[in-house]
DNA sequence: CCCTGATTCGC
DNA sequence: GCGAATCAGG
């Protein structure tokens, strides 16, 4: 695999969704070992995982020693937040394919990105939900919008 | 058996 | 750094 900071952002933008890494291997063509490998290479927040080995384990078997003494802060549900966004600020635009929505899909608040080939049978529009109002999902989005400094080293 | 994600370790 | 193998759980 070859990880270029396309295949990164798109990694991280997947993470960030909320899939299981499976998904994020099937969608990137790659194994789910490799999307886990990588996410834990690039210090990528930990999902629960279904299994522990020692730590975890341990402090589920320990039978809470120092019950009486120990009235214990809650311990943080993480509720697993969608991620705070990079703000898609003024300082960023949209570098999209000159093509977006070539007519008004009913209003629906979904992703416009095109995929494959214009006048293709097999093209089609992203349809997973548009992201925080922005006609992309945020997958797409994280594509889309670039900072103007990295537009420059594309540009260049 | 299907799935999940984390860690390990040879490469 | 990479990811298959493996582990451990649902």
């Amino acid at each position: 695999m070859d990880w270029s900071a396309e295949a990164i952002e798109q990694l991280r933008a997947l993470w960030a969704e909320g899939h299981s890494t499976a998904e994020i291997g099937r969608r990137m063509g790659i194994s789910k070992n490799a999307v886990v490998g990588k996410a834990h290479r690039l210090h990528l927040p930990a999902r629960p995982s279904p299994i522990q080995r020692e730590q975890a384990a341990a402090a589920s078997a320990a039978p809470r020693p120092i019950a009486a003494v120990a009235p214990v802060a809650a311990p943080a549900p993480r509720p697993v937040m969608p991620v705070a966004p990079r703000p898609p600020a003024p300082a960023m635009r949209a570098a999209p394919p000159a093509v977006v929505r070539p007519f008004p899909r009913s209003g629906a608040r979904t992703c416009c990105w095109p995929i494959g080939e214009p006048g293709t049978p097999e093209f089609r529009f992203c349809t997973s939900e548009s992201f925080a109002g922005k006609p992309y999902c945020l997958e797409h989005a994280s594509i889309a919008y670039v900072k103007a400094r990295d537009r420059r080293e594309d540009a260049a």
